[in-house]
DNA sequence: GCAGGAACCTTTTTT
DNA sequence: AGGTTCCTGC
């Protein structure tokens, strides 16, 4: 046997306990910073090195590339060798693959195509406006919402019986059949068709299934917390009779129930593998004692859990700050002020809020201060328009009968063919039983357009011909240079918006830089136009490339998960915010603090909590209650930097009521004023104030910071 | 068919 | 407030 030293002996004793486990079922219950994504790549290179089996043997599952690829470089780093025939990708890329490979058992052309959210939306669309339904009430994110919670319970539009009247369920189960009607004839897969595909394909070929529950001997699952049904039953069947399954999660992050996770799965387990040996890694290596303290205490207000207790034998560290702003624009201050004073690599420093509304603020903050800001979310490369445009340029060369790349470019740039043309060509094409086209082709010969409409349609076609032919025989990033010069685009979006067409171009260039890479990297791939497709599809990208390398991180709670840093600030928190008012109504409190558990544990040194007495929302300014998460946290573990003023008696701070009419005062939200008027006594004191900005405003003393200058 | 103004709607996000 | 979609008049 190799020397496994090097594998073993940078672990704790339950870390060792977990990865070094004999051939069983395990479900490693591990709390945050307590060395999850370790303990799998160790489990893995453990399995390999005592040679339990090969790497062709082993699935490695995650949700997010971004995991997946860590966990490739992480396993490649410890082993110093190329792991050929491991597995590693998230749920939807290990599918594709399948489905690729097994396209006849899956009952699917070879050239099906992946439909973004995106496209899947056109989709739909298309089929509502042939139902002829009220738009009000049966929109397009409602259906796409239907289905893919249809398909993520693995459920198809036959399986599901309408019971009595209800004509709602009734109508979305016709528009969900004639949805899957239209892809599996154009050959399309949307993200959850995937998996569901994969899954009735291995349930209903035996010989399949059987390879690769003979193959995949181990199967690891990353943050088991956050799988849905169908991912569930996925891996059920993937798991044969002498396959392993190795689960780590921690049912205190699932914070994705909104989007089917489900929390359960991890109960289910022990259900349906009675002998799963649990682990419970509870040490923390990240935060300091007093925020994992109080982490503990604010999730110890969950009934729904499994119970764990984290603990560090490292320092108690600084106390937890709480900030208590007058508006959200004073705790933005508060905080770019704080990060402008921290020393160390701005990337060490985040500003973690509730909803992506909240970021601008911040930024704006920032900037002033001049301090490099990067902030995460948004749209992402390949979901920009002007990528897609270009993309269904490639579609369509590649395939002429993919009608969502045809309807998304048949008036990009501007050819004067409109709405009504378009739905000519539908019709026809539905007449037809073809493709938008061969409408084309088919209303030209047979003219049954007018001139006005017939001219650009086939001056579009034969363009798109030539240009096929002229490109046969060049490389996939000479096609999209190409499409980029020759279609015309730059100048479209210049005339689109001038100011934005410069961001365009950039992205384009990027577009064209990746289709470089994408072909040096795979130089023997067949079909390496679908290849990349599906790569786009699939790996929508980071939302912007980082322009700076070392930038203060700016982003929502969500996407905070998995990574951690010196400094946090978490902010907003009021009641209707953070807890949000719809998970309230909703009635995911547990989430919603799930979410703040989250929040709290990226950090390792340094947190700072804040909360604003007001907010603009919705274009109006309104008073806010303290989140009941503060409340939930002992005060001796926190440190309040400014005492919430507002009727506040062991505040310390008196609200003082020396102004009056006539003086001049400035104010955190709306700058500069003179007082106008006065009403009112002691703490309930307001004064109208006429700011040099034009607006004219009643202020309760007690609910701002209004200062004489 | 298109541009510009009115009405509408605002959580989280991955694949 | 801001952004998107919808509607109307040219």
């Amino acid at each position: 046997m190799e020397d496994i030293s090097h594998i073993i002996d940078p672990l704790n004793a339950v870390q060792r306990e977990a990865v070094a486990a004999p051939a069983e079922h395990l479900l490693i219950l591990a709390g945050a910073g307590s060395g999850k994504t370790r303990v799998l790549v160790h489990r893995i290179a453990w399995i390999l090195e005592t040679q339990q089996a090969s790497p062709h043997n082993i699935l490695a599952v995650t949700f997010t590339n971004k995991a997946a690829s860590e966990m490739q470089t992480r396993i490649n780093q410890l082993l110093q060798t190329t792991t050929l025939g491991l597995w590693v990708g998230t749920f939807h890329g290990i599918c594709h693959r399948l489905l690729r490979m097994h396209w006849q058992e899956a009952r699917l052309p070879s050239t099906f195509q992946i439909l973004d959210s995106d496209d899947q939306q056109r989709v739909i669309k298309r089929i509502l406006t042939t139902f002829a339904l009220d738009d009000k009430i049966w929109t397009p994110k409602q259906v796409q919402q239907f289905i893919n919670n249809c398909k993520e319970q693995g459920l198809r539009s036959q399986h599901i019986i309408a019971e009595g009247y209800d004509l709602w369920l009734k109508q979305m189960l016709s528009l969900y059949q004639t949805y899957e009607e239209y892809c599996q004839k154009n050959g399309l897969v949307d993200f959850a068709e995937l998996l569901l595909r994969t899954y009735e394909t291995l349930r209903d070929n035996t010989a399949l299934r059987a390879t690769y529950q003979t193959r995949f001997r181990h199967v690891l699952v990353d943050e088991f917390q956050d799988t849905n049904d169908i991912q569930y039953k996925l891996l059920r069947i993937l798991v044969g009779q002498h396959s392993y399954l190795f689960a780590v999660g921690d049912d205190d992050q699932s914070i994705y129930g909104w989007r089917g996770a489900k929390i359960e799965n991890i109960q289910n387990l022990s259900k349906d593998y009675p002998a799963i040996h649990m682990i419970r890694l509870e040490q923390n290596y990240r935060s300091t004692g007093t925020i994992l303290s109080v982490a503990n205490n604010l999730i110890a207000n969950n009934k729904k859990r499994l119970g764990k207790n984290l603990w560090t034998d490292g320092e108690a560290g600084e106390p937890v700050y709480l900030y208590s702003a007058y508006s959200e624009i004073d705790e933005a201050q508060f905080i770019v002020g704080k990060i402008a004073d921290w020393v160390k690599k701005w990337q060490e420093v985040a500003i973690l809020y509730r909803t992506s509304a909240q970021s601008r603020v911040f930024e704006e903050a920032l900037i002033q201060k001049n301090i490099p800001y990067r902030i995460f979310g948004g749209l992402r490369f390949y979901e920009r328009a002007e990528i897609k445009d270009v993309l269904a340029y490639l579609r369509l060369l590649h395939h002429r009968q993919n009608d969502t790349a045809f309807e998304r470019i048949i008036n990009l740039p501007k050819r004067g063919i409109g709405d009504k043309t378009l739905e000519n060509l539908r019709a026809i094409a539905r007449q037809h039983q073809c493709a938008l086209w061969e409408a084309v082709h088919h209303a030209i010969n047979a003219q049954l357009l007018t001139k006005r409409a017939a001219t650009p349609l086939l001056e579009f076609v034969t363009f798109i011909d030539k240009l096929s032919e002229q490109l046969l025989d060049c490389s996939l990033s000479e096609k999209v240079q190409q499409i980029i010069q020759q279609m015309g685009l730059i100048a479209h979006y210049q005339k689109d918006d001038p100011i934005d067409a410069q961001r365009r171009q950039e992205n384009l260039d990027e577009l064209l830089r990746a289709t470089q890479q994408f072909e040096t990297q795979n130089k023997e791939e067949f079909d390496i136009v679908s290849a990349f497709l599906a790569q786009a599809a699939l790996e929508a990208g980071e939302g912007q490339g980082s322009k700076f390398d070392d930038c203060v991180q700016l982003m929502t709670l969500h996407s905070a998960k998995g990574l951690e840093f010196s400094l946090v600030f978490l902010c907003g928190l009021e009641e209707g915010l953070f807890p949000h008012q719809n998970s309230l109504d909703e009635g995911n409190l547990e989430e919603e603090r799930r979410l703040c558990y989250v929040g709290i544990t990226r950090a390792r040194q340094t947190l700072y909590l804040s909360h604003s007495e007001t907010r603009a929302q919705y274009g109006q300014r309104n008073n806010a209650e303290q989140s009941r998460f503060i409340r939930e946290i002992p005060s001796e573990l926190l440190q309040e930097i400014r005492l919430k003023s507002a009727y506040s008696n062991h505040s310390g701070v008196q609200p003082s009521i020396t102004l009056q009419v006539g003086d001049n005062v400035s104010h955190p939200t709306y700058g500069n004023g003179v007082i106008i008027e006065q009403e009112g006594q002691g703490e309930l004191t307001r004064f109208q104030v006429r700011f040099a900005k034009g607006a004219t405003k009643w202020l309760l003393l007690a609910y701002t910071r209004l200062e004489k200058c």
